[in-house]
DNA sequence: CATGAATGAGACTTCATTCAT
DNA sequence: GATGAATGAAGTCTCATTCAT
């Protein structure tokens, strides 16, 4: 697992730190969100996170790092969430439930996922590999299940094909933060299972019966 | 077709106008796709555009302006592109070569395609509305698209179906802008082929042989 | 002479930048000397000079380039006036005029002189170097005529006594700006004569008739 | 001697005021030399003190009463250094002493001065007050040797001359600690003896010999 | 039509000082 | 007495926009 930067901060406790980041965390994900990154203001995120402005900058230095704190708790969760996952078995089956739980995933993280994709431009270099990093960590995640389905025999892609179609299934999932706007039609449960159908379907190159679809 | 919205110039020579935004909008991608519209100022879009700052104004009221300006011009040349296609013909084979164009389309316009959808975000509400409109129509196209090979026969799609997986399409032609970091061991060609076959695979749900690939 | 280090500005024309920095410059010693640098605003200085905070910084990048300006303004009038001087000739009356003219000029400077001394060491590193060369220049003036009155035979010193008796001329001038709080009973004439008396006496070693005295 | 001025402090024993404020000298001492007064911050000094930035506060009431304690127990050391010498005696000799004593004095206190030189200005008004008052008492010092040298007929000079030398010799103190980029080549003890006789000769007229040199 | 100097609102950030623990 | 987290006034600097030339 990649090292967290450190992002400095003036004060000595550290579970204060933590509960003060939670606080800016949170209401700079918010305005973030309906404002962007750049028309957000160092005011606006210590008001909305409760505090004043001399006290924002007692636990941050730039306002770059509150943007740096946000991808990094983002991450924080979804290694949580998606930590649970069996990788190893190789089967379909789990595929299909790593899906399920990533898709759900980004559907409560909507606003999180956002962004995180929109603003991290705005990080600094360093922020930004680290966060980029964590990007392809993710990624791997899926490569990993894919192999292991090939391996069992279960799937049939060539290793070119495993590194592609994992970012094909990690893109697919964007989808769902990314176009809301046009995905008004469908539920997250009809999102999951047509979406699951196509993918998959796409890569074994069969009619394959879902469970649960 | 969407009406566009008129920007606001205070030069009369409508040709001068068209020339100058050309100018000012090919400064722009480069600036914006390198540093962003936020950090970009108006002086370096009049610098990058060959003119002074004060020219810049005499063709656009705000910066935002510039912005729909490149959101706009990017549309017209997709369009452009992309108006040649068969959409009638309803036969898989059409479809394909409509991801072909499509995919080479936006590894033509990489910066082009990354600005806008990074950045049209700080659009004006009504400039805002106007792209995503735009949007829509790229769409529509897909959705056409494989509305007719429905027709034809040659998928079976249900009509909810037909509509995400459009947007299925579209969104695997933006990773090759968006995640260019990450496709570095692929070329075009190997990505549009792996891709058709992913996707057509996908929808299709059995094996098919993919002209050329 | 060493060359100027050169500040930047968005302005072009070259003889409005003069204009202006010499408006801000004036602006700035008043300031200076009234509350010293730190405790002066760049809103201050812009409002004394004359104009916009805006405009301040269309013509300096960084407050320090302000009292940068008003060291190299100073040093270029010492310059003028003391360039005169004639060097060369090596006479004790030559010394003494020189010493006249350095006095006099020091009175009729005396707030740009305390605001060079008292605010020079806020000048950033690169700034404060060239400062202290211009400095270095000086002294090696007074170096320059009293070599020649050794080489005349006008006077007996040995190298270091030269070396040093320039700074104790130098510095026996910056008094008349640094401690005229307690120079009230004397007049810049007497001042001048008592200082001339003391100090060629003090390299001579014997009484002198010091001309106009 | 004039009175000190009291600076309140919450606390009440005596001595422990006593020692705190001995330590925040030492470290603000430092400090001011190496990045001037208003460079520093109060936290900083606390640090270099070696307590927090709440206790500093318990012992000063504004940062300008650290700059003050700080000046102020400078003339304590100086007073206390200088206060043995023998005002009266009227002689040469005991001059050059003084002489000796303060140059040493200045050696062995370098960074003080200078602090107190340079930032003594952003002491508030009556700080200033006191402060001018404290270093016209060591001019006066100066002020009586000569008086009584001029008594005792050893040196010849006006009353209003008196008076200028004594400040001609402080000065020549300041040097150097002000100038000390240029006194590398000397030792304190050249410096001493050729800024001694300089002196003397400028005062006495005649070539003298000094006891030592 | 083109230019570029001028403007000032507003952004980020620092830091002296307070006060509850 | 000691601590250090909290505060917010105030400072420096940027930049979109205007307008006289």
């Amino acid at each position: 697992m990649t090292k967290k930067r450190e992002i400095q901060s003036s004060v000595k406790d550290e579970s204060l730190i933590e509960k003060r980041r939670e606080q800016m965390i949170r209401g700079a994900v918010t305005l973030f969100k309906e404002k962007g990154f750049h028309r957000t203001t160092t005011r606006e995120i210590a008001k909305a996170a409760g505090f004043s402005i001399g006290t924002l900058y007692e636990y941050i230095r730039t306002k770059e790092d509150v943007l740096y704190l946000v991808c990094d708790s983002i991450y924080d969760e979804v290694n949580m969430r998606l930590g649970r996952l069996d990788l190893e078995k190789g089967s379909i089956e789990s595929l299909v439930k790593a899906l399920e739980q990533y898709y759900t995933l980004i559907d409560e993280m909507q606003d999180e996922f956002v962004v995180m994709y929109q603003e991290s431009k705005s990080l600094p270099k360093d922020a930004l590999r680290y966060v980029l990093t964590k990007e392809m960590e993710m990624t791997k995640l899926f490569e990993r299940l894919l192999a292991n389905c090939v391996a069992s025999g279960e799937l049939s892609l060539k290793p070119k094909e495993i590194v592609l179609a994992s970012h094909h299934l990690f893109v697919q999932g964007q989808m769902w933060a990314f176009r809301r706007w046009a995905m008004n039609d469908y539920t997250i449960q009809e999102f999951i299972e047509m979406q699951t159908k196509f993918l998959l379907q796409g890569m074994a190159g069969e009619k394959i019966t879902i469970q649960g679809a």
